[in-house]
DNA sequence: TGTGCATATATGTACGAGACATATATGCAC
DNA sequence: GTGCATATATGTCTCGTACATATATGCACA
């Protein structure tokens, strides 16, 4: 099965996996440095505890929202700690984060309709 | 303990409690229409399954965010099937719903600046 | 020298939320 | 009188997450 070429593109992201998913965007990421973006762009709100995190990854992996690529030349492989495995965004993934964008925009529109926000906030 | 006291507020919502949340807004509902509301508010994307609706309002219920109340006057109960239980926002729930609605504005502006979206979109 | 901390990945276990099926009950349409 | 929508509720199963723990190393600091 190619979980990219005709999934269903199930239901919403949860709150975790779309900073994941956004955390990857335009780069490639290992788990570490995954788990830190997330933390920094929820402000904190977000976790992904280290304990969940890379089971999170082969969750997002076998979904086929994230693949794993080598490690980039310009490594900064005097790997602490150890190897470091570097992640990326697959077209099934940024599919699934355009469609996510566009749910929480309507999440908002509808806020806005019950008063929910001072305005069009920008 | 008082729920709407001191509440850590806790993390995101889901996507299914944010539509629960938001369809009692402004009115009083009872389960089966909350979950028509959410069908319909989501497009379909959120569907609050029936057979997971009242345990969620019972979470929701021992979080503090909702809370049930009489049966309103204006009853159309010549209750069909078993006799309904009304359910309404807390203020603690209405303070979650604000919180997560400035959480969503974040993760879209997080998205944007990522060129996520085709642009401020409104 | 050695103690601790940040880095980095991985697994064991336990709990909880959600999915799905099912039970109960009634009004209405056909 | 059969079926469907309404309406609430529970039993069970599975999957995801939280939390603890294991392993390994570079670096700072005393």
């Amino acid at each position: 099965m190619k979980p990219a070429d005709e999934a269903p593109l199930a239901g919403p992201l949860t709150a975790t996996d779309w900073h994941v998913l956004v955390a990857l965007v335009d780069r490639h990421l290992h788990g570490y440095a995954i788990m830190q973006a997330v933390e920094r762009d929820s402000g904190g709100v977000v976790t992904a505890g280290i304990g969940s995190l890379y089971r999170l990854l082969s969750r997002l992996m076998t979904e086929g929202l994230v693949r794993e690529v080598a490690t980039p030349d310009d490594a900064p492989t005097e790997t602490r700690g150890r190897s470091r495995r570097y992640y990326a965004l697959t077209d099934h993934g940024q599919q699934a984060l355009r469609q996510e964008a566009l749910r929480l925009h309507r999440a908002l529109e509808l806020a806005r309709s019950h008063q929910l926000l001072p305005d069009a906030s920008r």
